[in-house]
DNA sequence: AAATATTTTAATCAAATGATTAAATTTTTC
DNA sequence: GAAAAATTTAATCATTTGATTAAAATATTT
């Protein structure tokens, strides 16, 4: 009843609680397979407490997915952005940066393609995600090492697919992977740790051989 | 009224068009988003119809998951066990196979990692998905290969993450690529259809190199 | 502490959606 | 070609689910 006019003064600790529930919740089974039920129950409150503070289901979902893009974008582009870093350290960055993070919420990386893939223009029009990378100083030293012939492979679309690709990959397929390679999931994370020092011995090695 | 006891005796084709429409829609959207009326739709029959044919939306889903699951194991198990191919020209069979799959239907990994990780136990467990492969010809070539001091990388699941994932990785990134890349359709097509020639390569330069 | 503003909830609504039923239509059998 | 079996449909039911409302509870102000 007051919302509009005092936004700003609302308990932030319970519009923060039904976000962090929202997140854990619409992570885990997406938009479509989400109750706002579920997530009140999740964030202890009532059902309509959560259309009192974001009106519906789907505005509540928008601003959570926002916050998600922009928290992988964000790392992506800081990383990608330091001038003081070589190319090869910036490999180094963002596979530890990215398999920490997503060790952490492991939903994270097939929840944003899904949705991405079910409403892309939404959700990637209003991000600068194309300007944050294909200017960036990475694709600067990119192509520089291409020219010098340090690099082989000339296409960085290319070697942004199987840089984010191999980070990624295995943490979506990771319930299959269990199962072929009859993984626990202790054994799981240790091939992660590992592939911390791997990817970026890979992908030098890939660059160099095509 | 007359299933039961003559299921064999339907009209294959009409029952062979509900499954051609659920399969469309569901790879499309997924089971939760899936409405069993835009199936119905889809295959240009009346809803009750798929009722009388597959009793339920989640019964016609686990047909079509099984089917989907089993084109995409067999096409591996089938290349992973070829006695007469070796290590690379199977890695070469794998890439270009699956790659002319996917192209033809890029909903499908997405489709399936998605499905997989929502219910892991219900549809793994139904196939020899971990004797197909780790029992394979393919697995004792990579050991054999590890011995003699010809592959450095001496686990297999690492080796099956980073194929897969370089395969299937940018078709379940696609709109976020296009987008970063400013891809069209084409573009986007033109670069999957280099990887047939690419990943073999980097395949074979990532397992001598770490 | 009374008055006012803010926060929270229980109860309810309306639309969407999976499923059923009984009757109509078409096909097959004899 | 009449009877029986199989197929298809329109109409309807029951549940789920997103959203609203009006009132109760709590906090804040004066």
């Amino acid at each position: 009843m007051a919302k509009s006019k005092t936004a700003e003064k609302l308990d932030a600790s319970t519009e923060e609680k039904i976000k962090e529930a929202a997140r854990t919740v619409f992570h885990k089974k997406g938009f479509a397979a989400t109750r706002t039920r579920d997530i009140a129950e999740e964030a202890g409150i009532n059902l309509a407490l959560l259309n009192y503070y974001f009106r519906s289901k789907a505005r509540l979902f928008e601003i959570i997915m926002l916050e998600t893009i922009s928290v992988f974008v964000q790392a992506m582009a800081l990383a990608l952005n330091d001038e003081k870093t070589t190319l090869g350290e910036k490999v180094e960055r963002v596979v530890t940066s990215y398999i920490d993070l997503i060790e952490k919420e492991p939903d994270l990386p097939i929840f944003m393609l899904s949705e991405i893939r079910n409403n892309p223009d939404l959700l990637l029009v209003k991000l600068p995600i194309k300007q944050a990378i294909m200017g960036s100083v990475f694709f600067r030293q990119h192509h520089e090492a291409v020219t010098q012939g340090k690099i082989t492979e000339p296409s960085p679309i290319q070697f942004l697919m199987n840089l984010i690709g191999l980070i990624m990959f295995p943490f979506i397929a990771s319930p299959m992977l269990k199962r072929i390679g009859d993984l626990k999931e202790e054994d799981f994370n240790r091939l992660m740790q590992e592939r911390k020092r791997l990817i970026p011995v890979w992908i030098e090695a890939m660059m160099k051989a095509s």
